[in-house]
DNA sequence: TTTTATACTGTATGGCAAATAGTATGTGTG
DNA sequence: CACACATACTATTTGCCATACAGTATAAAA
């Protein structure tokens, strides 16, 4: 592997536990797969189809969010939301998240 | 798996990509195992020992450290720093996380 | 009207890495 | 001498992200 593969990895690494934190957020308000995955590219988190999901589907198989087919504008779509088992752990893993932060930025000046 | 269970996986993959990012920073300075655990732990990130070696040993192999035998207080120890490779890779790193940072963030707020 | 884009939703698999749970030995000290 | 702490390391298990694959449906463009 080249240098310049292990950092990518390396990066990757990075941004994993977060994807789960970003979408658990992104679905305090209702969202279906698409509209989710756009959101989140907006504000600067890239997410394949295919890692997204997945994630979806084991946040909610944890019954962190609840989903629907429902029909909107013609078209059928699974719209995700969290369920309150979800917002609890939202809470808790911001208050975590802000402990992380705290500690890798004192770690790193 | 209870709630509790799936929030400590979560709580889990939030600190994963930190690790490195910590080790690497740590690293600026030389230390050998042991003195790099107890120094990450007082600042705040618990990292076993079942973890840490290997991360080491991969970070190693990657280039992006340098390892020596030595002894030091009646004793030998194997001792680390980072490696001019794992320097520019640190920069690198410590400048995505903190676009990851933001990125989060902004979309938890 | 055929092509092309884009909206939309998934599944299978492979590889990597953290956690867990060990093994080992040395040294200081009460 | 027993016990805690210091020090280093490995094998196995488990979980999940990324990549690639695989589709349907509608709108726009050519």
């Amino acid at each position: 592997m080249t240098d310049s593969e292990h950092y990518q990895k390396l990066k990757l690494e990075l941004r994993r536990g977060v994807l789960i934190l970003a979408v658990l957020a992104e679905l305090r308000e209702e969202h279906y797969g698409y509209s989710l995955r756009k959101n989140l590219m907006t504000k600067g988190l890239e997410i394949d189809e295919g890692t997204l999901y997945p994630l979806i589907r084991r946040l909610e198989k944890q019954a962190l969010l609840t989903s629907e087919w429902r029909e909107e504008g013609n078209r059928k779509k699974r719209f995700y939301r969290l369920s309150e088992i979800g917002e609890k752990t939202l809470e808790k893993l911001t208050k975590d998240w802000q402990q992380v932060e705290s500690t890798l930025n004192n770690i790193l000046q």
